[in-house]
DNA sequence: CATGAATGAGAATTCATTCAT
DNA sequence: CATGAATGAATTCTCATTCAT
């Protein structure tokens, strides 16, 4: 990818985490990328269409992010372990990805055929995860999507609340936490 | 309050739900309202104004429903059923309102007196709840924000996803992902 | 004439002093009267006859005061010193109206008839004076209208700049200023 | 300066002369300096700085045709004359700025750096002049600004009207104008 | 008569987009 | 390719005026 759309990629990242879609103006995506106005029509069709690959280049960012050190021979609760922490370390660490997904909510959904492949391999260590779980008895017999929510959803809403200052989770707290998401998904005896 | 006002009220929350903050003007507003634009300066300062109230309005309606049936003096679980149902049905039922928080995120925080009062009031019976089940060891020792995420959140983005088309949720289904979130929670011996 | 329109011409002239023509809005004389917008309406057609009412109000008040204390039967020279004085009194005096003529002349003309009367009335007094000088060989042999200028729209233009403290004029220089505009119309030997 | 720039304070300045301060909008601007609205806003701030600009540009132009052909070598009574029918011509010329002071009277003043060294400039020559006149015992010994309303002011008050078509004034009245200025500021035995 | 809520045209200003250089 | 001045439609907000009470 050519240098110049790299930084305006970067800028709008920065822009949009600070003001939000509302309050960004191509002329400040300009600025703060360094190049001219007229630039960033060489490489997006348009403010929509800047938004959008943003988007799919954060989700594409996100989707190596969450699988990372995961291999399908670990055992399921480290497995588990290291995604939730994969999460709660992408969302809370410098360089991570300021945004989440809810800002790009109200955006016009373009449904790209790229962003079907990245959702899907994006979850791909997840629901194998979740399949072999609910195969041997481990997990409660949810939808995948259900457990994503019910387990991995929590670790993502924590980190953002964390990261804004709304409350602190400590490294015990933390700790915790990953048992919490891990008990709401396995069977227990009653 | 005057029957204007809460016309006002009620379009803009509409079209936010539609449009997001960007994408919805002071005219669409004053149309869907059937008002005249002028006319929602005599009872909101500005269009930051309009969505502040806004905000605290939903706040102020979310208060009550998630309190509702609710009695300090049944027991935890029961408690919890219904607070958590509450959010289910507040969220998925018709005449919900029909933003999210994540959508109030961007506004620049007035952290006004009101919000503080509603925001603690809104999670009175909740605190009760957390601060008992861990006098009695039935909770894990966690802050009562962290119990929060980990149980009601999830309750929160399963029926946003419900609502939203993402996947269907079951009635067999809503129970377990109930007793999942109570697992979250509870004290599990291992 | 009514106190209610007594005190929407004496708020209006306020105002008008405050903020000039631009600024003022048919609210803010509204608020300042202590009537209600509507009110005004009963007794002005629209915002500029207010403002051309207000005029002519003025322009009355200055006709009478320029002419205070001024008997034909005077001395040229007492005569003129007295409307001199009137003229300084009038625009530095706490309850002078604060507006000057500039302030005025954008206003779309009506060149009523009460403002011709009142105008001729005005300089009535100063006619004689200068006419009465110029029979005598006093003065120079210029128009009356030349006269004045030359004479007394200094003396208004140093009490306005007096006034706004562009610079001060003391007792002494007050005296000077007066004879300097007697040297300025009469005949000298050379 | 930018073409674009001159124009839209050319453009300014004749709409100011017609309609005054209330009574011209951007639009109105843009449209008289055949340029965009948006225009207006690469060369300026916003309204005020626009008149602002358009005061300083003017104030500089005046500084420069008051003092034209004045040199400090001449004899004080020529000097004063070319001084004043340097005011006078400036005033009543084709393309004489076509405002007079009072007109931004009620801006709200900036009192720039830029502004002062203009005002110093403007009456440099003016008051070298008083200075040396004083100094001889010729003129009156008044403040400079005090001697320049005695005389001046009524020469710029005596070119407005002339232009106005308040009165008119022909040759000879005006070298006796001049005159009659001339005596009102120096001093007369009796 | 007096009120002031409501109106909606018009004001200042912004900003996505274009295009001559 | 890159630029950034120019555009003008759209936005937020104001305010003279009306009219039901």
């Amino acid at each position: 990818m050519s240098d110049k759309k790299k930084r305006i990629l970067k800028a709008t990242e920065k822009l949009l985490a600070m003001y939000g879609f509302h309050g960004i103006s191509m002329q400040m995506v300009a600025k703060e990328a360094g190049v001219a106005a007229g630039t960033i029509y060489r490489y997006f069709e348009d403010k929509d269409d800047l938004l959008q690959q943003l988007h799919d280049h954060i989700l594409s960012y996100v989707a190596n992010k969450i699988s990372q050190n995961v291999s399908d021979e670990m055992p399921l609760e480290q497995r588990f372990r290291i995604i939730w922490l994969n999460i709660w370390n992408m969302t809370t660490q410098e360089d991570a990805p300021i945004i989440n997904r809810g800002q790009f909510e109200t955006l016009p959904r373009r449904e790209s055929h790229e962003q079907r492949l990245l959702e899907k391999k994006m979850f791909a260590k997840v629901d194998r995860l979740f399949n072999e779980g609910k195969a041997c008895g481990l997990f409660k017999p949810l939808d995948n999507e259900i457990l994503g929510v019910l387990s991995l959803e929590s670790c993502a809403c924590l980190a953002r609340k964390h990261v804004n200052g709304v409350f602190k989770v400590n490294d015990a707290a933390l700790d915790a936490a990953i048992s919490a998401s891990w008990d709401a998904i396995i069977q227990h005896k009653h």
